[in-house]
DNA sequence: TTGTAGGCGTTATCAC
DNA sequence: GTGATAACGCCTACAA
C-alpha cells in the first residue's frame, strides 16, 4: 500500500515558492518535529542533529512562518501601540524604548496613529486585537466603553503611559501631568512672578492637557490666586501658535509676566518670537515650557522646562508588558516615573 | 454510529477563551463557510444570513483571527517598515503618510529602527519575513548582500524611499539627494557665495550622506571651484554639532562666507549660535539647510532651505506597494517626487 | 446561496 | 532524543 500521499500545496506564490519546515525536514532526513526542536529549543535535540537542520536551513533558505507558529501555539510576537500622533517628536522617544526592548525580546512592534479621536483609537485596538497582539500600549488614557470591553475579553495584558490615571484599564507607567503642571506653576510663582499665564494644546479629547491645567489651577488655588479666563489659552500645535499666543497675550493682558506653556513646541515658537521682537525673556515676560526637547537648550534664552523620561517610559512600558505576557509578573503595575523642573534662563 | 467528536481546544488561554468561528457559526445554526462569507465577502449571502451572522457576532463579541486567516489564504495584511532611526522627526512625516495609507486600506504596519548600520536593517528584514508582511518599505538603499537575497527569494513588492538610487532593489520612490545638494550648492553660489561649506551627518554607512556630498561636489566641478578639505565636514546629528560646525568653520576658515548644512538639525543649531554670538546671518555667514523642518521657518532670519515632499514619499511608497501586492500592477515603479528651493533669508 | 473536505505551516502531546 | 498525529482558526475549491 502506498504511503498516504503528499498533500500538493494549495497555490502558487507568484512563481517563487517559500519552504516549509516539511522541506528542511525532508532534505534533513528528519521528522517536522526535530526541525521545530533545533530551531527553537536547540538544547532538546543532540549536538549532531542541530548541525545537520542549521546547514540545511541556510542552504535552502528557510524562513520560518511566524503566523503558522503563532496561530499554533496560540502565542505572538507582536505588541501594538497606539499613538496620537505618530509625528510628534515626544512618542518618538517613548516609541524607540519601546522598540528597543520589543525587538531585544524578538517581540515586534505594530504602531498605530489615532489622532485626537477615541473612535479611531477604538478601530486601530480591534485591528491589533484581530492581529493577536500578545499586548498592547497605548498613549491615551481614555477610551471608549467598546474599546474597553473589547480589551478586557482579549485578556492581554494593556499599559497606558500617557497619563498616571488612577483608574487605569490595568497597568500605568507615566508621570503626573497634573503634579508636573502644578509644580511649574508654583516654581514659576516662587520666582517671583505674579500673573502667570497658561497655555496647553485643545483639551477636548485630551486627556493629559486638561490633567495640566487641573494641576496649573491647582497650584493657583493653593498659592490664594484667583484664575483669569484671560491667561488662559489653548492652541492647536506648532511654533506658529506659541508665537501667536505670546504676542496675544503680551499685547491684551500687559501685566502678564511668565507664560507656563504646557505642550508640544509652542514655548519655542514664543521665544523665537519675543526674540524676534526683541521682548526680553525673561525681563518682558517669563517663558516656561513643558517636555525637555532638545531645543530648549539651544534656543536664547535656554528655556525653563519640565524633564519628563520619554524614553524610559518607553522602556518600562514595554518591559511590564513582557514581564506580564512571559508570566513572570501577574499584578498591575502602576508606576510613576517622575518628573524634574529643569531651572534655565527663560524664567 | 456517531459523527466524529468536536476536537477538543489545545490549551486554554488563562482563563479567558477567545470565540472561534465555529463558535458563531453553532449559535446562529450554520456552517463556519457562511460566516466567514458572510464577514469578509458580504455579498456572497443572503441578506437575511449576513444580518442573522452579524448579530451573533456582535452577542457574543467575535473577533476574527487574521493569523488564521493569512496562513490560510497565503496573504498577510502586515506590511513592515525599516527606518534608520525612529526618533528622527523627518521619518515621522513618512511614516505618517505609509501609516495613512495603510490603515484606509486594511493593512497594519510594523515598524523598525535598524539603526545606521546594515546588518541590524538585515535583523529586521529577516523578523518581517518572518511575520510574512505583504510588502516592505526600506528608508536605506544599500543593504547587505545577504538581506537582498531573502528578499528576492520571498518575492513581496519593496519600496526604497530614502534616495531616488538607479539601482533600486524593486520600486522607489524618492528624491534624489545628489540633485538636491548640487542645486543648492549652485543656488548658493548665484547668490555670490565664494567660500561654500559642505557639512553632512557622518557618510560612513549613510548612502543620503554620501550622495550629497557628491551634489555638492558635482557643483563645485561646474562651477570651476576647487573643493578644499577644511570646508568639508561631517558630524554626528543634533543642534549641538551643528553650533560646534559653524564654530570650527568660521574661526579656522575666516574667508568662509556661506555653510551647506546637510542634514539633520544641524542648521537649526548654527543659526542658534550664530545669534548668540552676534554673528550676522547672512552677513558674516550664510546658511543653508537640507530639509523642511517647520522651525527652519521659525529661526532668525528664517533659513534657506530644500522643501522635500516627506509625506509624500510615504503616501506614494505605500500606494505603490499595495498596488503591487493586490496585482493591479506589476512593473517596477521608480518615482521621482522632486525637491524645491526655499529661499528665505539666511542666503 | 450554502455546505463539505482538506489544507495553510507550525507546535503540543504522547509514544517509542 | 526523536517521531507520529492531531490541532490551532481560517480559507480555497468544489459540490450540492
Amino acid at each position: 500500500m502506498a504511503k498516504p500521499s503528499e498533500p500538493k500545496r494549495k497555490k502558487r506564490n507568484g512563481g517563487t515558492t517559500t519552504s516549509r519546515m516539511r522541506d528542511v525536514a525532508r532534505k534533513a532526513g528528519v521528522s517536522v518535529m526535530t526541525v521545530s526542536r533545533a530551531l527553537n529549543d536547540p538544547d532538546k535535540v543532540s549536538k549532531e542533529m542541530r548541525l545537520k537542520v542549521r546547514a540545511v536551513v541556510d542552504e535552502i533558505g528557510y524562513v520560518p512562518n511566524r503566523l503558522a507558529r503563532s496561530l499554533s501555539s496560540n502565542r505572538s510576537n507582536l505588541l501594538g501601540l497606539i499613538v496620537p500622533s505618530i509625528r510628534n517628536s515626544l512618542f518618538a522617544e517613548t516609541i524607540k524604548g519601546i522598540s528597543d526592548v520589543a525587538s531585544g525580546n524578538g517581540y515586534r512592534l505594530m504602531i498605530a496613529d489615532s489622532g485626537p479621536g477615541l473612535h479611531e483609537e477604538e478601530e486601530a485596538i480591534t485591528a491589533f486585537l484581530q492581529q493577536r497582539v500578545a499586548g498592547l500600549v497605548l498613549h491615551n488614557t481614555s477610551h471608549t466603553a467598546n474599546a474597553i470591553e473589547m480589551i478586557g475579553k482579549a485578556g492581554i495584558p494593556v499599559v497606558e503611559n500617557g497619563n498616571l490615571t488612577s483608574t487605569p484599564l490595568d497597568s500605568v507607567v507615566s508621570y503626573s501631568n497634573y503634579e508636573a503642571a502644578r509644580a511649574m506653576t508654583l516654581h514659576l510663582a516662587r520666582m517671583g512672578y505674579k500673573q502667570i499665564a497658561f497655555v496647553s494644546l485643545v483639551r477636548r479629547e485630551n486627556d493629559r492637557a486638561r490633567e495640566r491645567l487641573r494641576g496649573y489651577l491647582a497650584a493657583l488655588k493653593e498659592l490664594g490666586r484667583k484664575p483669569d479666563d484671560a491667561l488662559i489659552l489653548e492652541r492647536p500645535p506648532g511654533f506658529s501658535a506659541g508665537a501667536e499666543a505670546v504676542m496675544h497675550l503680551v499685547e491684551s493682558v500687559p501685566q502678564v509676566d511668565a507664560i507656563f506653556f504646557a505642550g508640544d513646541v509652542l514655548a519655542v515658537g514664543a521665544a523665537l518670537e519675543c526674540q524676534r521682537r526683541g521682548w526680553k525673556v525673561p525681563g518682558r515676560v517669563a517663558l516656561a515650557s513643558f517636555d525637555d526637547l532638545d531645543i530648549l537648550r539651544h534656543v536664547n534664552p535656554p528655556l525653563t522646562t519640565i524633564r519628563l523620561p520619554r524614553y524610559e517610559i518607553g522602556r518600562r512600558s514595554a518591559e511590564c508588558l513582557l514581564d506580564r505576557i512571559a508570566g513572570r509578573a501577574t499584578e498591575r503595575v502602576s508606576l510613576d516615573l517622575k518628573f524634574e523642573i529643569i531651572q534655565r534662563e527663560s524664567a
